[in-house]
DNA sequence: GCTTGCGTTCTTTTT
DNA sequence: GAACGCAAGC
């Protein structure tokens, strides 16, 4: 390894530290006194205890602010981790206007993966790898174990690929590697863990791969084995930052103690009461014993909450007061009363997608009483995303805009990743994961047989899967129409890695521009070139060729031209990567997808999607016991699954800032069958005093209209007795509700009928609906259609949502 | 080798 | 109610 010469040539950030010392820090004084306290406390441990919606971004932006400010440290001598890379790019930003300018050096800026990537890449080969290794994600994770699997002669029926992966996952997150794997493991996968996970170990590196959980093992690896690198970075890192610490596993948690050790400048801020991710391996216990690993740390609460109104913090305080493993933190707020919170039962899932519809049109249109509220102000989050299809169902039909967030990530569609695999295969010549997805995709007639020639041949001759298939060509091992269309394909690999690099030749290397990129020692840079191929032009040339865009644009089913439309998308975003590599090894690491559209909507999502982000009116829907809390959660962790399933109940209400809905459904799908639900416990739990109960129009019959207190003596005198739900009479009036069968399904009223839309189609006509393919038209209700779908059956569809089958783009 | 249809099993949550 | 795996049939 060369020294540090990299490090500082990230003199990048243009302002020296003296420079900066002499600036004003007038952000100090938009700090409150807690908060002023964790960002000047500079030195030592620092734990930053911060309840939901107190300020803390702001607060650990502002501390590295004043890092900068006093000169204590340069920009790229400042280690701060997040998890996700929006956490990442939203403190650069904030750190950006902060400062007034923009800062282009904080390279160490970014998630736990990104930054373990740049370090791992540098010294790769201390665990046996190249530099240029290659990231694989879940599925690539998933295909290899089922090979290793099926060698070891085990049945992946009974022993799916699946359960072995999520072991590892387990082990990985532990820091645990094959040979430090404690004893008590042993039982593990039918007692075939352990041996599995070397082989697979041993597999990764002769791919000259990773896997997520590599990224940090193998970091916690090096340094733990190699002092002299361990130290370099201790002594370079002087300030070490770290966002939601609640939420770090034991791998993490090394690699940090491990990097502070010397200087000791550890700031960590998190709230134990917002760890929702257990189930990934991370470890409450980090956060709660910060005070013994780090003697002598200074602990800041911050409790004064900015976000919510009072009922609202009663509400998710009491909660979380059912908890008992806490550090405890009272948040308060200087925030008007406000609404209570609102909870309302319904009959079933798609009533209470209903209601929800109705009063989000309600709020939208200023009906109920308040300001008119836009649709990008609210938020319905869900504990399992299966929960979110009740509503998409019922917004298409009532024509209301949403937006899933975290659904299928637009990475992970199979589209993509076969795309992203030619792309591997083109650039990484060993990339046998890759061959492997994309030999017969298209259809080439190279089936099981000929795949397993190939795979055969490569291994007899110890070569990559390309040139095993090359060779077994060669060899004349296939014959016939497989043979003719495999020789097309290498040829084919053979021309587009030629376009590649003919483009290195012709325009050589900028020097700076590679040391300029820090730690990639082996990302080429490419100044653009009129006469050679663009890597976005290459990657045309090569979804062409190979016949994958042919292939889809001779799908006829309802997918396909989506499915294209992405692969147009995935070759824009393209444009803001200098090469091939460049845009893989950020697709490897960034798996959010964020898609920049203007229209006003309102996001679904799950609660734990939802951690971080605030909104004026949250929709809690599907308060159930079974679904939230989630069984499998108690069933698998216990008392602990449920506290963690509270804290994720805390997170919910702590989103909202001025409404806040609770509501549950007496009756629910489940597997495709109907299931009769009971209120869940933390209903029970929530407190009286700050909770206003509504009217199920479900089981009372009534509307939005009858919940806003329209209803005879008779049903007055029943809300008396809803208002005691918290007592077991309440549910036993749950249960005779759901006994009786009431409330069929109404017409949405006051959405604006879009005549325009209607008018260009008429009963018979053949459409095409982004989610429900092509479909014929029955029937026309006012804006409404009904369309029988070839695929998904008949449903009734607002007419803007629906295009005329000619008119889909191929 | 590929398509189809049937049965099975399942659903938390994700960097 | 869907997604996957498997076996039968083309």
């Amino acid at each position: 390894m060369s020294s540090f010469d990299e490090f500082d040539a990230f003199e990048g950030a243009s302002l020296s530290a003296r420079a900066m010392a002499a600036r004003p820090m007038p952000y100090l004084d938009e700090l409150n006194p807690a908060q002023r306290e964790a960002v000047e406390t500079l030195d030592g441990p620092v734990l930053m205890l911060a309840g939901a919606g107190t300020g803390k971004t702001k607060a650990l932006t502002a501390r590295i602010v004043h890092l900068l400010n006093t000169g204590r440290a340069q920009p790229n001598e400042i280690l701060a981790v997040t998890f996700t890379n929006k956490a990442a790019r939203e403190m650069k930003n904030r750190v950006g206007r902060m400062l007034g300018q923009t800062v282009e050096g904080m390279p160490w800026l970014g998630t736990f993966h990104a930054i373990c990537v740049k370090l791992l890449r540098r010294h790769a080969e201390l665990v046996g790898l190249k530099s240029n290794f290659t990231i694989l994600d879940t599925d690539d994770q998933i295909r290899l174990l089922k090979q290793l699997i099926q060698a070891a002669n085990i049945d992946d029926k009974r022993w799916p690929a699946r359960m072995l992966s999520s072991i590892i996952d387990g082990w990985k997150n532990k820091a645990w590697t094959p040979e430090n794997l404690p004893a008590s493991e042993g039982q593990a996968y039918n007692d075939r863990g352990p041996e599995l996970y070397a082989q697979y170990q041993t597999r990764l590196r002769e791919l000259n791969a990773v896997d997520f959980g590599d990224l940090l093992l193998h970091m916690v690896t090096i340094f733990q084995k190699h002092s002299d690198i361990l130290a370099q970075y201790q002594r370079w890192f002087r300030y070490v930052l770290v966002d939601e610490y609640q939420d770090t596993n034991v791998a993490q948690y090394l690699w940090l103690r491990l990097i502070a050790a010397e200087h000791k400048n550890i700031c960590c801020v998190g709230d134990d009461d917002q760890s929702i991710y257990g189930w990934r391996g991370a470890e409450v216990g980090n956060i709660l014993k910060f005070e013994k690993d780090f003697p002598g740390a200074h602990v800041v609460r911050l409790e004064q909450n900015y976000r919510s109104t009072p009922h609202i913090l009663a509400g998710a305080s009491a909660v979380i007061a059912g908890n008992e493993n806490r550090l405890g933190k009272t948040l308060w707020t200087e925030a008007e009363d406000g609404d209570k919170i609102r909870l309302i039962g319904h009959w079933d899932g798609e009533e209470e997608a209903r209601w929800i519809g109705e009063d989000v049109e309600a709020l939208q249109s200023g009906t109920r009483g308040k300001d008119p509220k836009s649709l990008e102000d609210m938020a319905i989050l869900v504990r399992a995303s299966h929960q979110m299809r009740a509503f998409e169902d019922r917004f298409l039909t009532i024509g209301l805009p949403y937006r899933v967030i975290g659904g299928p990530r637009f990475y992970e569609r199979m589209e993509i990743r076969d795309a992203m695999a030619y792309f591997r295969v083109v650039t990484s010549p060993d990339d046998d994961l890759a061959f492997e997805r994309i030999v017969n995709t298209p259809k080439r007639g190279l089936g099981n047989v000929a795949q397993q020639k190939i795979q055969t041949c490569a291994r007899d001759h110890g070569l990559s899967l390309v040139e095993g298939a090359r060779k077994l060509l060669e060899l004349k091992g296939v014959g016939g129409k497989g043979a003719k269309e495999l020789q097309l394909l290498i040829d084919g690999i053979d021309r587009w890695r030629a376009l590649g690099v003919q483009r290195e030749v012709e325009v050589p290397l900028n020097d700076e521009e590679v040391i300029d990129d820090g730690l990639t020692r082996t990302t080429t840079t490419f100044n653009s070139a009129q006469e050679a191929l663009t890597h976005i032009e290459l990657a045309e040339v090569i979804l062409d060729e190979s016949g994958y865009t042919a292939m889809w644009q001779n799908d006829k089913t309802p997918e396909a031209p989506g499915r294209l439309e992405n692969l147009k998308e995935l070759v824009k975003a393209l444009e803001s990567f200098e090469n091939l590599q460049g845009f893989l090894e950020h697709v490897s690491l960034i798996m959010d997808n964020e898609s920049e559209d203007t229209e006003e909507k309102i996001s679904i999502m799950t609660l734990h999607a939802a951690k971080g982000l605030e909104f004026p009116v949250v929709f809690l829907p599907g308060w159930e016991d079974g679904l939230f809390p989630s069984q499998r959660s108690m069933d698998e962790s216990g008392l602990k699954g449920l506290e963690e399933e509270r804290r994720l109940a805390y997170v919910g209400i702590t989103r909202a800032e001025e409404v806040c809905t609770i509501s549950f459904a007496g009756n629910r799908r489940v597997f495709g069958q109907w299931q009769s639900q009971l209120p869940s416990r933390f209903i029970d739990e929530l407190p009286e005093d700050h909770v206003e109960v509504l009217t199920a129009p479900g089981i009372y019959g009534g509307g939005y209209g009858a919940a806003a207190g329209d209803f005879g003596g008779g049903m007055q005198s029943r809300m008396q007795s809803a208002n005691t739900y918290n007592s077991p009479g309440w549910k036993r009036m749950q249960d005779r509700a759901g006994e009786r069968g009431i409330s069929q399904p109404r017409e949405s009223r006051g959405s604006v009928i879009d005549l325009e839309a209607v008018s260009s189609h008429s009963v018979g006509d053949r459409v095409f609906h982004q989610k429900f393919g092509y479909g014929e038209i029955m029937e026309i209700e006012g804006d409404k259609l009904v369309i029988e779908f070839d695929k998904a059956g008949e449903k009734k569809l607002v007419a803007k949502f629906v295009t005329a089958a000619d008119d889909v783009p191929f």
